[in-house]
This record gives C-alpha cells, structure tokens and sequence, in this order.
RNA sequence: GCGGACGUGGCGGAACUGGUAGACGCGCAGCGUUGAGGUCGCUGUCCUCGCAAGAGGGUGGAAGUUCGAGUCUUCUCGUCCGCACCA
C-alpha cells in the first residue's frame, strides 16, 4: 500500500485537464447550457480564502452541472482597475499596470493550484484595452439614450493633498494620509439615470426566484420607493415658498417646524448674509458625504428666523429650521417635522424647545392621559386633534388629506425613490478613460469612435499631490472633435463598479473586438448562478441589473435580468492572538500548549486569544491559503472549505478543521488503495442474490446518491458530504477480503469517488484511474439510482405521552393507528408514564408520531 | 441612525411542509495497534442526579399559540454585514 501523494497527483491531474482542454466549451444548441459565475477577484496580489471559498463553491456546481450533462460555461478574470494599484503606485514605485499584472500572473497560478474547472482561454482584465475600449462605446451609447448626464455632486476633498478621497481614506473626517481636515468640494461629474429604471428594477425582483430573500429584501429597501405628498409651505412675508415631502400627510395637523437640508438653496442664500448661519452649514458639510455619517452624528438645527404659513390652519405659522439630517438628495431637501410621531423630530423638538401636538392615538388610548413625553407614537391608531380629520384612520386620513391639499393647491401627490443616480466619475488614474473631451466652445463631446479606445498614458509619476491624469503634461490636450479648436480631454475615468456591470456578457464573447456578440451572449445569458459575498448584495448587484437593462436600450443585448441564480457565501474568520502588549499575532506565530494555554513561538511569552473575527490583514488573523495548499493540498483545502459551515454562513478556519478533512482524505485513499481487496483493473461481477445485510448497504448506496444529488442542488455542500461520510463508515466496516462482500464494497467505493469528485478532484480522478478506468471522471456522468432502492418497508417512530418522548416502535409503512396504538401503549415507558392517568386522545401521523394525552 | 441577517453540546454544524433535538466532523476520555517520519482502529461522549435501570432539565432570554415548538407569533438581549468614492 502507498501513501498518497497529493503533491504529485494534484499537478499531474491540473496538466491533464489543461492539456486536453477539459473544460474549454463552445455554444452547442443540442446541450442545455449552464453558466457559472463567482464574482471575480480583485487582483490584490494572492488569493485569500474569501477567493478560495467562492471559488470552491463555484467549481462543486460547475464539475456538478457538466456531469448532468449540462454544457458548462465557468470562466474566471480580473477586476483589475482599482484604488489599490494607486496606493501600490506610491508606496512603492510601481506602476499601476505593472504592479496589476504581476499580481495577476500570482494569482492565476494560485487559482490553478486549487484545480477549479475554468476555462482559461476566455480569462478577461478589465484594464486591458480590449476589455474597456467596448464600455467607452456604451457609455457614448448612453448618453445618445439619454442615459447619461452630467450634473454637479459633492466629493470628499482633502485640502492638502488636492485630492478627492474615498469614503474608506476618510478617518474621523481627516485625510487618512495627510491627517488634514476633510472639505465637501462640489464639482461637476458624470452620472447614469438608474433612478429611470428604479421602478422597472423594483418590479422585477419579484422575477428573481433563485436569489436569497434577503438580498431581494435589501434592494427593495435600498431603491425605497415610497408614496407620498409634496407640500407648499408659503414663507411668512415673502413670495418664496418651501416645498416638503412626507408620507405622513395625514399628520400635518401636528407640524411644528420645517427643516431644510444645508445645501437647500434657500439655506446657501440666507448664509450668505449670515456668519453664524454660514459657520453651520461648512459645520454640516465637514460631516462627510457618507449616510451613515450623517445619521449617526448628533441631530442638531440652526434656526433661520423665517416663518411658513402652514397650510391647512389658517393663521398658523411654523419655524423653519436647518437641520445636519435632512439630505438635499432625498425628497425636495426640505420636511415639516411632526414630532408626537416621529422619533426624529421627537429629539429635535425636545432640544429646540418645540411644540409636540399628539394627532394620532391608539384606538382604546384614554385621551385625557395621552400624551408624548419622549418616545413617539408612531403606531397604528385615530386621527385628534386633527380638525376634519378627527376619528379617521390614518389611510383615510392620507386620503382626505391629499384631497384636501391639491384642491387648495397646495399640496399634490408624489412618488419618491430613495434611489439616487449612479455617480460614476473618479478623479483618479488606474480606471477607464471616460471618453469626453471638454470643448468651451462645444461643451462636452463624446470621442469619435475611431478614436477609441482612449487609453492611459504611462509616463506617469504620483509624487506630485492630485490626479496624474490631470497632472499629465500633453495628455488631456487635443483638438476639438467638432469645431477643431484647442480642448481637453475628460480626465476622469470610470468608477470600478462599471467595469464589473458587464464583465458577465463579455464572458460570452471574451475575444471578440465588436465586443458583445448577440448570438454568443443569447446563447449563454443569463448567468445561471452567480455566487459571490453579500456586501456586494446592494451595489454590485443592482448596478448589474441596471447596466444590463441600459445595455438592452441601447440594442447591446436582449435580456433584462441578468443572474437567474444567486448564492450569496458567508466571510472567514480565524481567532485572534494578541500578546501582553496587545499587538495581534499571526496564527503561525502561536503554539498551543493544551487547552487554552498559547505561547508565542518566538518569545515563549503567553498570548491572549480572542474570539474569531473576520479574517484581516489588520488583526493579522489570515491563514494564507498557500501555506494549506503545499502542506495538506487543494483537495483538503476544498473539502474543508465545505465540510463543516454551509455557504451562507460564515465558515471558521480551524486546523483540526482542516486536519479532519486530510484525514478524510488519506482514508478514502486507503480504501481503494488497500491491496488485499482485489479492487484494482478488477470489475467485480454483481452477485445474483445479496443478503439482508448487502442489500441494506446497497440500499444506503442509492439514497447518498439520491440525496448528495439534490444536497449540491440546494447549496447544501455540508450535508453532502455527511452523508458521503456515512456511507464510508458503513463500507469501512465491510470486510471486503470476503467474496460475498467485495462487489458490494467495490460499488460502494465508485459512488463515494464519483460523488466526491466536484468536491475533491484531484485524488477521486487519481483512484477512478486506479479502478481501471480509462476516461476522465471529470467527463464521466454522474451516478444514476435505483428509484426501488430508496424506500424501506418498514418505518420507526417516536411514542409520546403528553409530547415527552417515552420510546420507539418499529412500523410498517404506511400502516393504520389501531396497529400503532396498540404497539404503542403497550411500551413499558407508556405504560409507565401514562401511570393510572386517564387517556384523554391519542394522536397518531403516520409514519411520523404516536402521542398520548392524558 | 436606517436597512438586512444570525444565535442549537466543549467547538463547527444536522433536524424536509411544527412530529424521536444533537446526523456528520472536530475535541475529549478509555482500550488496543503502531512506535523514526502529520499514525491507525474500536468504544463512549447534550447537561444534572444515579453503580444501574431510570428520573429531571435542555435550542440566547421572557411570554404566547398547539396534543406537540429549534421551527409559528410578540417582546427582549447579543453578534455580524451594508449604507452610494474599498472591491
């Protein structure tokens, strides 16, 4: 018997799957097709095992599908544009496009260690002309479809490195580099018209049957369609008049204030003749841009001195505040506050010293002791205080009070979206060219198509603060396109998530220079699962859908929706070690002496272990999946990627984890490879009768085929490989050297390798190999059973007394209650538990439950 | 703050539409095998009490619906993810 030696047999089964072109395919209309996509990497430098996880997952479904039968498309590229190739730029000296493409010969080499089934002759790189030359077309595309436009937005603006900065480089509203205060700088910008299609992508996710609830959950909510009113509010004294929107018309009987976001025009006018006013609004714009800074930070208002009329009582007036949480994008940039029912305008009141009218109470609430103290009433209830309103729900009364409002006037009905446009420009250099040039003459012209691809000059330096494009000596300077005279180029590029919009379809036709190919694109669109981490639940995923969509209106492509199926995998986590100086450890700094004692290798110091957290660099809890894979090898790595946490949840890398998964392992390797079993170039005939016992394992055989089946079809990679599992522990204790016994285990070890082998591939092609086959497992179809072979005659259920398990009886299936009642009360555990009681009802579900009630 | 999830032995997790909670693996304990080289095999293992038969308790917590709740309902606590320029 030999060991198994993974280090020869997994590059020796990687050659042959790459020289015989394995799992290269074209489109054959006679096959079913199934695309297969994990969302690709971003070239970082090495894989991590977040990569090894989805990617793993990806290839059980590919390997599964193509031995359905099914013509399998499973492609791999680089996201290859990028803030970090920037940041690599300048801290080492390395250009972007250099330092991007050795990263990507790392990690392609890495990919292919781990023996996923790509087909590597479509691998794309989205910084590669080829690739971003067709979204320059589109986007000209889109702004013939009215799709795109320009329009002013505000940026984080580090003063002193003149540079616009991620939300990510914002620290506690500084400059993560520079440390300097961070500034809103306004400047004009390009954006796509998603909010066009938000009702269109709201409609339509009801049509995503295979997609996680939850990710369907988070879309809604994130578009945030919502019904409700524009209000005039006529300003005390002038003709100017302010404009709310609210969902909650019905309460404007307890309005006591109005408030206006800090770039509402009229707030930027007051604040002109202002200083205070003026120090408030650059206080509310040094928030930041990001939402949950804003709602985080503590409500505070400025308030203007102006006064609205309300509208519907006649000589009431309102103050008008300017308030750090009313956002200019959302709505009209301006609400009324009602602050008895909504927690918000609650606080708000409170610190400003407002009027808090009740107007809504439960229905059985004593009216004499209603009131609002500091929690609001936002439930259910009846209109008070209310004039014509009173004694109506709060539906009737959003209806009365619409009616009311658009007959005087003042009010009309108005559907907003939470949604806002993409914006898609960057003030950085390792991205797409946005394809523009800047004439004053012309104004912005799109760059004729003949020009294209605009590509990224690479005489660069990032000494200099700011954007290199912009910074370039001769590269924005060219001649106007339509008047010839002396212009600029945009020196903006594309948002990365524009790139990863489309990279799906160009998967299709990955080599093609007219770009997407209908005929391609028909054939293999949609991706049939698409599997990738939930923080892409919202972004990734709803521009994809909208870009498809844009994509489909500008005659690119005929479909709408372009993931039929989506799977969404949990994070890795690792402990985490700290020594005494609370500096964090590596795991392979670490020893553990037993128990819960850890020492740290180098020092013999004691090291505090914390809780598993999410793999990071920061806290240095990563286990490279290197290391894994030349110590234990990728069939290890795979099968624990999938042995113990199912997909959507979060998965702890342990060693006994992945120790476990070797052992595995080397045992199936021992079962096949054990010579005494005569399992080798040897096809053991079927014997004509099997005894009970034979029959039985053949039996367990057929179900594990049956159930590992509709496992992997469900995402249930755990549970599939329990039952694989179970199925070994029964046959390891078969003795095989018996002649009875050798078909049966010989049978048993086919279907554990040819179950096993979208999970581990390597060592099940080694063993198939081994069993005198001569094809490849990985182009062998997958194990039929034997439908007769599944159900048993007989059934055990549990015999309760007042629903507390009192003991088992075995049944024939499917037999009646008088049979199981009268095996049932005669257990000495009922008998004993049911004592002298009186029998009130038994209940009895077949094949499920006998339970007596006393 | 808003939105979305998750919570079951010492640990990762099973439990299909409410029907014997703890499959499978890790760890641990005992026994055996091996003893140059990541051992291997068998048995046991939810907790408490008991030599045992058995009894009681048990799915973050509290309440509810039901003959029966890990699963359904309400409240509550804790942890995590997203929030539009990280990808």
């Amino acid at each position: 018997m030999s060991r198994y030696n993974f280090k020869i047999t997994e590059g020796q089964w990687q050659k042959n799957w790459e020289e015989t072109r394995c799992f290269n395919v074209k489109e054959d209309d006679t096959l079913p097709k199934y695309y297969v996509l994990e969302m690709f990497p971003y070239p970082s430098g090495r894989i991590h095992m977040g990569h090894v996880r989805n990617y793993t997952l990806g290839d059980v479904v590919a390997r599964y599908k193509k031995a359905k039968g099914f013509n399998v498309l499973h492609p791999m590229g680089w996201d290859a544009f990028g803030l970090p190739a920037e940041n690599a730029a300048i801290a080492n000296k390395v250009l972007p496009a250099v330092w991007t493409k050795e990263n990507i010969n790392t990690m392609r080499q890495q990919l292919k260690s781990m023996g996923f089934s790509y087909d590597w002759d479509r691998e794309i790189a989205t910084c590669d002309p080829d690739y971003f030359v067709h979204e320059q077309r589109m986007f000209i595309d889109f702004i013939k479809a009215g799709i795109a436009y320009r329009k002013k937005s505000w940026v984080n603006w580090d003063p002193q490195e003149n540079t616009v900065l991620a939300n990510e480089q914002v620290i506690d509203g500084r400059g993560w580099r520079s440390n300097a205060l961070v500034e809103k700088k306004e400047l004009t910008q390009w954006f796509l018209k998603i909010s066009d299609f938000g009702d269109e992508l709201l409609e339509s996710i009801k049509s995503l049957g295979r997609w996680p609830d939850r990710v369907k959950t988070m879309q809604e909510n994130w578009i945030g369609r919502s019904e409700g009113m524009r209000i005039e509010f006529n300003i005390v004294n002038s003709k100017d008049k302010i404009e709310v929107f609210s969902t909650r018309a019905d309460t404007l009987f307890g309005a006591s204030f109005c408030a206006i976001a800090a770039n509402h025009p009229i707030a930027i006018e007051l604040g002109q003749n202002n200083d205070r006013l003026a120090g408030f609004i650059s206080k509310c714009n040094s928030l930041g841009t990001s939402e949950a800074q804003i709602e985080t930070a503590e409500k505070e208002g400025f308030d203007t001195g102006l006064r609205v009329n309300h509208p519907i009582i006649d000589d009431k007036t309102i103050p008008v505040f300017i308030a750090n949480f009313v956002l200019i994008e959302y709505g009209t940039g301006a609400i009324f506050g009602c602050p008895a029912h909504d927690q918000r305008d609650l606080d708000f009141a409170r610190k400003y010293d407002l009027e808090v009218v009740p107007v809504v109470a439960p229905e059985d609430a004593d009216l004499n002791d209603f009131n609002i103290d500091k929690i609001a009433y936002t439930g259910n209830g009846v209109h008070i205080n209310s004039g014509f309103l009173n004694g109506t729900s709060i539906d009737e009364a959003k209806e009365i009070m619409a009616q009311t409002l658009e007959k005087n006037g003042s009010g009309k009905r108005e559907v907003t979206y939470r949604l806002r446009d993409w914006g898609i420009s960057r003030q950085r250099y390792w991205g797409c060219p946005i394809p523009i040039i800047n004439c004053t003459e012309c104004g912005p012209v799109p760059v004729p198509d003949e020009q294209l691809p605009i590509l990224l000059p690479e005489d660069i330096n990032f000494d200099d603060p700011g954007n290199p494009l912009e910074n370039h000596a001769t590269w924005k300077k060219v001649d106007c396109p339509e008047c010839g005279q002396p212009a600029l180029r945009e020196t903006d590029t594309f948002d990365t998530f524009f790139e990863s919009s489309w990279y799906f379809a160009r998967f299709c036709s990955p080599t093609s220079p007219d770009g997407l190919i209908k005929n391609n694109v028909n054939y293999w669109l949609p991706v049939d699962q698409y599997i990738g981490g939930v923080e892409h639940a919202v972004l990734h995923l709803l521009y994809s859908r909208f870009f498809t969509r844009a994509l489909n209106k500008c005659g690119y492509i005929d479909l709408k929706e372009p993931f039929s199926g989506l799977v969404t995998q949990g994070m890795i986590c690792h402990e985490t070690y700290k020594n005494a100086d609370g500096q964090w450890l590596f795991p392979d700094e670490v020893v553990n002496k037993g128990g819960d004692k850890f020492i740290n290798q180098l020092d013999g110091q004691d090291v505090i272990r914390g809780r598993s957290e999410k793999m990071s660099k920061s806290k240095k809890n990563v286990v490279d999946p290197e290391i894994i894979i030349s110590d234990y090898g990728a069939d290890t790595a795979r099968l624990f990627m999938l042995s113990d946490s199912p997909p959507d949840r979060d998965l702890d890398w342990t060693e006994s984890g992945v120790e476990g998964a070797w052992k595995y392992i080397n045992k199936l390797w021992r079962m096949v490879d054990a010579p005494k079993n005569n399992l080798l170039h040897e096809m053991i005939e079927e014997p004509k009768t099997l005894d009970i016992e034979m029959l039985e394992i053949k039996q367990k055989i057929h179900q594990t085929i049956q159930l590992v089946g509709s496992d992997i079809e469900r995402f249930h990679f755990n549970k599939a490989i329990a039952r694989v599992r179970e199925l070994t522990n029964i046959l390891d204790s078969v003795d095989a050297e018996q002649s009875n016994n050798s078909w049966i285990y010989q049978e048993g070890c086919k279907t554990i390798i040819r179950l096993l082998n979208p999970i581990i591939p390597h060592i099940t092609e080694e063993l198939w190999k081994k069993l005198g086959y001569e094809t490849f497992l990985a182009e062998t179809p997958w194990p039929e059973h034997d439908p007769s072979l599944l159900t048993k005659d007989n059934v055990v259920i549990g015999v309760q007394v007042n629903g507390k398990n009192r003991g088992q009886i075995e049944l024939p299936k499917d037999c009646d209650q008088s049979l199981a009642e009268s095996l049932g009360l005669n257990l000495e555990g009922v008998i004993r538990a049911v004592a002298n009681k009186k029998i009130k009802k038994i209940i009895y579900v077949t094949n499920r439950i006998l339970n007596v009630v006393v």
